[in-house]
DNA sequence: GTTTTGTTTGACCAGATGGTCAGACCAAGG
DNA sequence: CCTTGGTCTGACCATCTGGTCAAACAAAAC
């Protein structure tokens, strides 16, 4: 065979091991910054023996790419068009916020990629990415025009709670320095202010 | 001289055009992805004269960086302790997502610097950043004590002023993918949306 | 135990990249 | 003109980096 698919016990373990150390050294440093000697490193594996497993350095990213495109957008696929819509919205921010903090270097991954124009991962965004959004979009829009939450435009919504949640992933460094208070948790504080944030946001007007 | 400072009209000239082209190439790529044959083909110059000029490939990001910073900073700067608290902030997020509109390489300048852990540019966040966001948060902390706005935690309601507008410069790419509608300027409806959710989230209970 | 299949690596390569340098070039003052 | 000081570049270098490959090595299968 020409290149290995994950049979074996041993490429289970290593494609494993690769796919970890690449997502350490390609969130922190990004695709360009990386190099397969540092994911080698980090891996505990020989140059060659990561060119075993993956044709090539664009390789490993792109299939660590796609294998986080799942887990990045499960918070969005678990909101419920039939559960309540305040509680599904908030819901679904605590979730994302919730994986800003456990999965920041996925986080930074992703954003990495995104600044860079997206080049591996443009058509993912086109497709899987756009149709999960729009169908939700669409749920928000019920939601608004039924009254149970306020009119605002279900697309750039979505874009807000991207863009604030991720920011305590993407720019942790920055929230740390400006916060000042040495190496104190920015998140509980980060999560009663979007909590309270999305709660005004989201209240129709004349109620609440 | 060792190094020229920018005296003559020819070294004004050409450092301005270094650091336009220098500009155009780290916003894109970052700086390891950067090379210095590409930022002297945008400016139109030799390598070697680059580096007449700068001396070293981290001289002319760091140079670049310190001159953007002021630039960056201009909106918050110009948030006024004496003006009506709603309109302050809302101006602020108006001139903030302009920015990001008439400026997205300097924010996605920004935005890489930090995702790679901001290693050119920690003092200046944990210096004049900080000291303007402490200063600012002060302001907005006895708007919010006066009755005037909504109780928000200060710092967080920066960030959260950043996240939402950045977002649209740097995750441009990914916007407009979203939202679909070829080539459709998304800054109309963002600006509407972050209007909205501003006004909203800023109102105290049980006004409006 | 020997064959077969899968795994690992030292040595190597070609191209890219940041940086150097001696000398050519040029503008302006004398 | 010619000197002087700043400007520019072709040629070059050391190092890094993605990638190759033949051969060594292990693990099952027979």
């Amino acid at each position: 065979m020409t290149r290995p698919r994950a049979n074996t016990r041993i490429q289970q373990k290593n494609t494993g091991t690769i796919l970890e150390a690449a997502l350490e050294v390609f969130s922190a440093q990004g695709f360009r910054g990386a190099t397969l000697d540092q994911i080698a490193e980090v891996a505990g594996l020989s140059k060659p023996n990561l060119l075993y497993y993956f044709a090539s350095k664009e390789a490993i990213h792109v299939a660590l790419l796609s294998q986080m495109l799942a887990i990045w957008l499960a918070p969005l696929y678990k909101m419920d068009a039939d559960g309540d819509p305040r509680a599904e919205i908030l819901g679904y921010v605590r979730r994302k916020l919730q994986m800003s903090r456990e999965f920041p270097r996925e986080s930074r991954l992703f954003a990495n990629e995104i600044l860079q124009g997206a080049p591996r991962i443009e058509a993912a965004i086109r497709g899987e990415l756009k149709e999960l959004v729009d169908a939700k979009a669409a749920v928000i829009r019920g939601w608004s025009a039924a009254g149970k939450i306020a009119d605002l435009h279900p697309h750039h919504l979505i874009f807000s709670i991207w863009a604030l949640t991720q920011h305590y992933a993407d720019f942790d460094v920055q929230v740390r320095l400006v916060l000042g208070k040495e190496g104190a948790d920015p998140y509980p504080e980060a999560e009663r202010h979007l909590e309270m944030l999305f709660t005004r946001m989201l209240t129709p007007a004349g109620q609440g």
